[in-house]
DNA sequence: AATGAATGAGTTTTCATTCAT
DNA sequence: TATGAATGAAAACTCATTCAT
């Protein structure tokens, strides 16, 4: 009667396999975390079952509750991870080794192309912003890891001013939420553009020409001598 | 026991004044459609609350199963009224009678203002799309009303090649999603960015600044001749 | 398919007759606290199912929660009742009608009689004392019936020492106190009383004996004069 | 891997001390029955939690399996040990080496002493009887202690009409009855009372009133002299 | 003797929805 | 048109207990 080849397994689909492993907390953490981050980023903090996650890890119920104490923390969880994996692959690319230009390309691409392998991500944030950010408010981490890319980012666009390669200087902040709306949005928003427009706009040809758009926008922007005042800037006129 | 001064009226807080109209179909439904509007743009399809729809436009629970059939049939009105409503404030801006570039600044900044005023479509679109857009799909209407501000974006666009103050031909639909990136993301995950960069990023200060920022972005980009391929752009290189 | 005789009922066994009344929402709650009386004294709070007593009262589970909000709102409104119920019943027995010691013994008797037809009550209050009183604790009812129960038990032992019938003046509630102590614990204790002394402490004679045995030993104590302390009480002596 | 030093401890407040002392059966079984005493005593056996002893003893969960077998034979033996703690403190006190109305002052002071020391025995027995004490109905030792008791206080009231200090003979197990009956209510149900009559029943200085104001009642009643039926005693009258 | 991991059955509670009036 | 009462299915979470080491 003892098993020690096959899956424990719960019965439906969609499980992740267990690698027939028992008794490994880790593993089971792991496969937990997993589960959680597939089942919230589909149908949200509300939406989701932790039912749903118990048989996705191929774990009992219970397991959930006595790794991660309730669902809200198993979310919380999961939201962290998501912060840290794309500041982690953001971490990999050393902007200070290339020419502002490359390395503000790089960092566009690396951010455009970390949405595409993790689907996941941007429904994870999108749901994380409709309960008001209420769960990542508590880590500590995650701005600590976000003021690390700030500073990053601030460097590049010193050189690039130093260099006469850039013709503005931009708060990193701003600059970065610029980058993240350009990218960002056309992951999140996808569905609904997809059904106004009644086109596919994220098909994979679409996907590939935005990433370099948006490299042009920005570039173009960066590069660019802000026009003054008195210039032919559009001013808003009194309505 | 009849009862035909005393207003209906929930007990709680939040509740729509009822101005004590018994027997007015057109005005109930309406107070429902708000009410819902609140609800679900602050819980989502998954969080809202039958119940606390009905008590906060102080009805009868079954009267919104009268009106609506459902739950998810009162989303999907919900959605619809959300993008009649942008879209009828786009129309009242006729583009056609302003300098190209006018008219953009203007679109642009109609559709910013509009977010700041409804508060609301955010958090109900951005929901709309963990649902993977399914309940505005079946919408008839709203992608017609996408069409002609796709047209109404083009004649822009080509009115600016003509007169050249623009230097580029972009596609209406992905200038489109470019303008929309640029404003609604700041609204979308101002939540999730104050929390990461640890500041508020949606102090009225910086909304002022960010939606004149979005102008010069856009125009900066439309003004700019695009670089050919073998030019200096920066065109990535294979890792 | 309409059920218009037939009570809707729960299937098992102790379920209060319904007498076939739809649709009668104070009979429905009056079921739901009867049902709720019965499982909460034989279960405790804690041992009581939420299950059991919707059975037991033929109604569905939601009800419960639908009129009484949770377990606990609907356990303090039994808690209520029943000493609504006790203090009821001393209410018929007018005291100043009677000569002190007949309306001692008639105070003694009636609360003796109320514990023999309430057998609810003693496990009630005891498991409220489990739980340190919280749950009457928010009672404002309860404590102005007992100020009451006060004045009355003062005005009796008044006219006692007035007629000479009574030989000392006690404290009303110390009075309180100490007959409740000798009518109450025999029935709170005659589980343990039983199985520690191997008898049937709470056989119908034995009981029968216990009450007069009540009546005696407080009458006996109220027309004895208190001795002087220089008397022959049995004073502590130091250890 | 292995922890040889560090002591086993749980997390929170409440914990027992553990003196760092490991594979000390004996210590640890008592610590586990002491944990136990404290949560039945203040949740009952149905709302202690298994968890919870655990976590006050200092021990693993499964160790109070390996120990006790379950729940309600932890709580058994709880119990036991309760009665057994009570009685071996009735057995200092040598009833026959004093004068009977002194021996019975003795052992009432006793009785009302041991409740204050042991705040938690009322409890238990109070819980146990909601379960109508079908634990300690399976001891053969709980009978034996109180049949020794009952002889005891028969040789006291035996010498107390001897030597006419006393003037009726009652049942022993009866008038133990009675003093347990004035001792152990006002600590069983101090809590309700308290509510009940909006003040503290059971300060120090009530409870130091109350434990001589037994003695009164009881001696009381033991010296004077039954009145016959014919006599002035308040016979119930038919209603 | 002692521990952390894992389980299954059950418990309260929630919630969209329907019934009867 | 409007309401309060009632329902069933499912949700999160709890808990005593057992397994594997």
């Amino acid at each position: 009667m003892t098993n020690t080849v096959a899956p424990v397994s719960g019965e439906s689909s969609g499980e992740i396999p267990s690698e027939a492993v028992q008794r490994n907390p880790e593993r089971t953490r792991a496969r937990i975390l997993m589960a959680a981050r597939t089942e919230f980023s589909q149908k949200g903090l509300g939406g989701a079952r932790v039912n749903a996650i118990a048989k996705m890890a191929g774990v009992n119920k219970q397991l959930i509750y006595y790794y991660f104490e309730d669902k809200e923390k198993l979310y919380t969880e999961v939201l962290e991870q998501a912060y840290r994996d794309i500041r982690e692959r953001g971490g990999t690319l050393n902007l200070d080794a290339l020419s502002p230009d490359e390395a503000m390309a790089a960092f566009i691409r690396s951010n455009f192309d970390f949405l595409v392998e993790n689907r996941h991500f941007v429904a994870l944030i999108n749901d994380e912003n409709i309960h008001k950010a209420r769960h990542i408010k508590t880590s500590e981490e995650i701005p600590a890891l976000h003021a690390e890319l700030r500073r990053s980012l601030g460097r590049t666009l010193d050189r690039g001013l130093a260099e006469e390669c850039f013709a503005r200087r931009l708060d990193p902040m701003e600059l970065y939420i610029s980058i993240a709306s350009l990218t960002y949005f056309s992951f999140s928003n996808s569905f609904t553009l997809s059904a106004i427009f009644a086109t596919d706009v994220s098909s994979p040809e679409r996907m590939a020409a935005r990433r370099e758009r948006v490299v042009d926008i920005i570039l173009c922007f960066l590069r660019t001598r802000p026009e003054t005042p008195e210039g032919s800037i559009v001013t808003e006129r009194a309505i």
